[in-house]
DNA sequence: TATCCGTGGAT
DNA sequence: TATCCAAGGAT
């Protein structure tokens, strides 16, 4: 089963920028370490095209661990705003600097050792040991997972399933060529074995497959309900001092969008939020407010926009002068109060 | 073990 | 418009 489906990832492996694909891995290219843990990352719960213009961005500014490990924080956070769990960018600083510190600059190539790094998972650990350097390890992934429901039918519901369907897909990987291996898979589940509508005509797997056979791919695998988003409040103040420079904070370290720079505000709960701007000043409500939806509740945010003295003295944030000041170094729910706010003030 | 943590595209 | 979903990890 896993030679047919190598045969197919010789033909049809995507091309992707972090790829050696399968004709240059057998002429003996070697992938690069930190472009495998690179994609990975950004690679955890993020489609392809929305990592593709990111993976760009950072190997051009930081085009090796050392180059990243010495790179600042808030560079990082910047650099990663709009591509989401913030945590990650936290953790990819902290690996960088373990790697460069603790392992002269190089990526451990086994499993175990992979996993003792920050932001490195089951999952990550697995990938980098089998697509960088070419171990027997088990990928499994959302699209691991999916592909083995399928194929052998299983009607136990995620979460519960993992397990079984991580045993199962152990059994199909080999020790030849492990990395194209997971690759591939990975590649059937994204391309051809897709959760809505599977495209079983052109499977490499279609004979093997239980589920098709039994025609029920496309309602595997089973899933428990998950609970409804609820809605919060909040407001955000939005303001500018006579001199251009914009009023920020940063970010608490952990906890939603941590580490993160965003506008001062109240918090977001789902009772009517109090009154608390950061600067005594004629806020005015631009009449619009900001709907944006995080992984667990919908949010309605207020806006509050004020033109402040120069002699301001805020109780919190701190004024980031116009020429410093990047809106893409915020993430979206506060690009997004800014772009509002840019609009009902007119300003440039 | 269950919960928390973003975003944008597809349907 | 609402829901689903994506190459998960940390706590």
């Amino acid at each position: 089963m896993s030679r047919a489906l190598l045969d197919w990832y010789d033909r049809h492996a995507r091309d992707l920028p972090w790829r050696v694909g399968p004709a240059a891995r057998a002429a003996g290219v070697q992938p690069d370490p930190y472009a495998v843990w690179l994609s990975e990352v950004m690679l955890q719960q993020t489609t392809v095209a929305a990592v593709r213009d990111y993976f760009y961005r950072f190997t051009a500014r930081w085009p090796d661990v050392e180059a990243l490990a010495a790179a600042e924080d808030a560079a990082v956070m910047g650099e990663w705003a709009g591509l989401g769990y913030y945590a990650r960018a936290r953790n990819l600083l902290k690996c960088a600097r373990a790697v460069a510190r603790d392992h002269g600059g190089r990526f451990p190539d086994s499993r175990d050792g992979l996993l003792a790094l920050p932001g490195i998972g089951p999952y990550t650990a697995a990938a980098i040991a089998a697509i960088a350097f070419d171990r027997a390890e088990t990928v499994v992934d959302g699209n691991v997972e999916r592909v083995m429901a399928r194929l052998f039918a299983v009607q136990t519901p995620l979460p519960t399933a993992k397990p079984e369907l991580t045993a199962l897909a152990a059994r199909l990987t080999p020790m030849l060529r492990p990395g194209d291996h997971a690759q591939a898979v990975m590649d059937l589940g994204a391309t051809i074995c897709t959760p809505k509508r599977p495209a079983c005509g052109i499977c490499p797997l279609r004979t093997p497959c239980a589920a098709r056979a039994q025609g029920i791919a496309a309602d595997l695998p089973r899933k428990l309900a998950k609970a409804p988003k609820p809605t919060r409040l909040g407001i955000a103040y939005i303001g500018r001092r006579s001199d251009g420079a914009w009023l920020l904070e940063r970010r608490p370290e952990s906890g939603l969008l941590g580490g993160m720079l965003g506008w001062p505000g109240t918090d977001w709960a789902e009772t009517e939020p109090v009154c608390a701007p950061p600067a005594d000043a004629e806020w005015r409500d631009p009449g619009a407010e900001v709907r944006h939806t995080f992984t667990h509740f919908h949010l309605r945010l207020a806006l509050r926009v004020a033109e402040l003295p120069a002699d301001c003295t805020p109780r919190c944030g701190m004024f980031v002068a116009h020429r410093d000041f990047r809106p893409s170094d915020l993430p979206t729910v506060m690009r997004k109060a800014f772009d509002l706010a840019r609009a009902s003030v007119g300003c440039d």
